[in-house]
DNA sequence: CGAAAGCATTGATACAGATCAATATCAGGA
DNA sequence: TCCTGATATTGATCTGTATCAATGCTTTCG
């Protein structure tokens, strides 16, 4: 099984919120092994919007390299992308059978799948990959709620400086750190997805794009590529209280 | 252990989405048993904040009777409210040790509380409890979701219709059918906090509920006291794709 | 190379909702 | 009963972001 689908079975045991029973090295290989028999990959091109909201949905899958975005739409065409999923995270429901988001990659996408009724038996009789599940669920409850307070409270520029501050941080594959702790990265969006994650017109994204290069706040090289010479600077723009690590 | 208690361990195997293994009627005792060892119950007043964003955090709990809100303040005092607590709803989380976001009674509140180290031990030996967990937090994560989309893409209009909608049918203790299929219940809410949840002024909610009356999408008896004639018609101004219920 | 298509920027104007301010309603206590 | 404070309504005005529209910048492909 490759390093990048250990995630879901696998974490280090010193950042493991749930003090789960140690597990013999014999049982172990054994869930591995029927995790390794019912999972598949696929691959997705850049643009393509792999499951529609309301599909049938029979398998649940992990990110393994590259970027999609769950989003929903309003009869009326108004769209509002309600999480971005980078590698490791996880997508679709154990118990349920439809969709209830477009899933789109951003980039080139490579899933890894699990057929879901196995993949749900396997959750029975290996209660870690459950916890696992759970940890990485209210992970993402703290993220989306977080993006609430983004969404009905904070102004267009706040907006913009958390999007990048948390791509920055977050998309590990993406970043690069540069001289004098400077952070580098493309930005993995175009204006109008940056748009529809944060509640704007990619008008406004663009204006305020401009502004916080006008004020020095970010570097811009052609449309993409991003320096963020000062992270403090940025994050006190994004109007956060905390600095955004949720740790244990 | 009382009726109020049981969403925790039970579920309707009806509905259940996660085949679990049978448990024989022994095993289950015990496993109820121990969780009865572990609770207490808590009760709070109206207005009461019962856990402050930030505070130490070493029990988990479940709401058995009134509503508490979860909210997240900015340091300039801009607020969201993030999440709504009805009975049977669960809060904090196990593996963390820090709350992230306050905690308010609305209502007189009375929690059923588990200390938290037994709780998650008693999580790992009994795998239903994280089972149920796990489809809970799907749950509110879906929630939270529609929410953005409502925070990010609705008016004002429709953030109100969308929140009496979802009161109306989500808090059966406030519902009452009335004749001729009318939806009639009092607000929990004060006007700011339905502001603070729709990411409004207080104002702007005032307007709107008076908008709504005078269209005769909803009937209004002093402040709180509210009638839905037809709750098709208040779904409509609500701008919802599905009828909302989210069902396996 | 030049054309075309997608993506991004910038400008002018409109408008929904915020803000500031005054008044109204209601519940509880002296 | 009236007073008081909290809650809610309504009005006038302001402002941030949307909308409509034109132009610019890359990349791709003939």
């Amino acid at each position: 099984m490759p390093m990048q689908d250990m995630h879901l079975v696998h974490h280090e045991c010193g950042d493991c919120p749930i003090r789960h029973r140690a597990v013999c090295a014999r049982c172990e290989a054994d869930e591995l092994q029927r995790l390794e028999q019912i999972k598949y990959y696929r691959t997705y091109q850049a643009g393509q919007t792999l499951i529609w909201s309301g599909d049938r949905m029979d398998f649940v899958a992990s990110v393994v390299s590259g970027i999609a975005t769950l989003t929903q739409t309003m009869e009326d065409g108004r769209r509002q992308m309600v999480g971005l999923l980078l590698p490791s995270d996880f997508v679709g429901r154990p118990g349920r059978s439809t969709a209830a988001y477009d899933v789109t990659a951003t980039t080139d996408l490579v899933m890894c799948c699990f057929r879901k009724k196995p993949f749900e038996e396997l959750m029975v009789s290996t209660p870690h990959i459950g916890q696992r599940l759970l940890e990485m669920t209210l992970d993402e409850l703290d993220a989306a709620r977080e993006w609430m307070l983004l969404l009905g409270r904070k102004t267009a520029r706040e907006k913009i400086a958390s999007l990048l501050a948390i791509i920055a941080r977050r998309d590990a594959s993406l970043r690069v750190k540069a001289a004098k702790g400077a952070l580098v990265f493309d930005l993995p969006l175009t204006r109008e997805e940056m748009a529809d994650y944060l509640g704007l017109t990619l008008e406004t994204v663009s204006r305020q794009m401009s502004a916080l290069k006008r004020d020095g706040v970010i570097l811009l090289d052609g449309k993409r590529h991003v320096t963020i010479p000062d992270l403090d600077r940025l994050l006190e723009e994004a109007g956060d209280d905390s600095d955004g690590g949720v740790l244990d």
